[in-house]
DNA sequence: CGGTAAGCACACAGGGCGGTGTACTTAAGT
DNA sequence: ACTTAAGTACACCGCCCTGTGTGCTTACCG
């Protein structure tokens, strides 16, 4: 419904038919959930024949999984590679999330599915485990004493935030954020402060 | 399946028919979720006839909202009333969750019906910010700073840890409940201290 | 004992869903 | 121009799901 950009002949929109069957996915599935949206409405709004969706996915579990593989992880990607940052500010800055963000749709995935061999659920866990690496890399450039265990804890911060956001319908993020700084501070060593105020800890 | 005390008759289980249903519908939606149960399954669980579900219950919505009021919060209310415990020790438990939880059903349901308007999901929001008044309740008996946010900060790590748990298939819980210490030292001034070491927050 | 409320068996309606079959049309490449 | 890959239109199947209608049986209680 956003912009799906139509194509110029007004019917019969050519060849890319996959991309705007992916497009129409990620829309619906966040909207609506996996579930309650049937690949009827889903063809519809892509502008794709049933037929035509059915020779790109051999079915909906499949587009489902290719769906969460494809998901553009703004929020990460974006944030790991600015070098502006310190290390710190990195570590922060994956609590920035734009609050137009539903929820991430990794825990919704795996929640709706609700069978951990379904290969969307598999993706959401590599999806996860790969979060929780990166935070620790970035946690070991801080200086951090245990980068896997900064990392492992700043990512249960995340999830904790957009489960508690889907559920009260109030951005939670915050509340994450602040325990995320004081992590972050007392796992990194004193020395290595590149831009802690200097007061020590919380009281 | 575990203890549903079937009744001496054999068939024709008598009036029990209600009580039957929801412990059914506990295991059920516990093990499958909500939209993977039919009526029928839950029916044929429960050793009763869709007609007499139906006189219970006007509809699943119903069953669904009945099923999370009346889930019992065994971990919470366990939990508050131990006296035996000091304030932070009664925080602290709050993350010793028996490994064989599946995962908060609340945050399930709320994914699963994916409408904020449901009887149900408005339920869980309830539910998730009495748990927070708690355990901002037990922060204030701590003597802790900000009780309030205390309390919000602890719920997020619970919500953090049955989130991840679900996605990675791997308990969450100590990484949250280590978190949580750390807060809790942080938030209660040194005056307070019941039981705290000697040693100064972490490093 | 008799009445009434609770429960039962079972078929069936109505709808949505995932998925397919068939015959047709268009666009692109050479 | 001809071929071929991509897409289309649409009817259709079988399944499961929520929910009902109907007539019958049992347990409790005064």
């Amino acid at each position: 419904m956003t912009e799906l950009e139509k194509g110029p002949t007004g019917r019969r929109r050519g060849r890319g038919a996959r991309e705007r069957i992916l497009g129409a996915a990620q829309e619906l599935f966040r909207e609506q959930g996996i579930n309650r949206t049937g690949m009827d409405q889903l063809c519809a709004a892509a502008e794709v024949s049933k037929r035509t969706a059915y020779q790109h996915f051999a079915g909906k579990d499949e587009l489902v999984a290719e769906y969460l593989r494809r998901f553009d992880p703004s929020v990460l990607s974006g944030v790991f590679d600015r070098t502006d940052l310190t290390p710190r500010e990195r570590l922060l800055a994956a609590f920035d999330v734009p609050p137009t963000t539903p929820l991430c749709p990794y825990i919704a995935t795996a929640v709706e599915l609700h069978d951990p061999q379904h290969p969307a659920s598999q993706y959401a866990r590599d999806y996860k485990q790969a979060v929780a690496a990166r935070l620790a890399d970035a946690a070991r450039e801080a200086g951090a004493a245990d980068p896997e265990q900064l990392g492992e804890q700043l990512a249960l911060l995340i999830d904790g935030a957009a489960a508690r956001t889907r559920v009260l319908n109030a951005d939670a993020f915050p509340t994450a954020a602040a325990i995320a700084a004081v992590l972050i501070d007392n796992a990194i060593p004193a020395t290595a402060g590149d831009d802690r105020r200097r007061e020590e800890v919380s009281s």
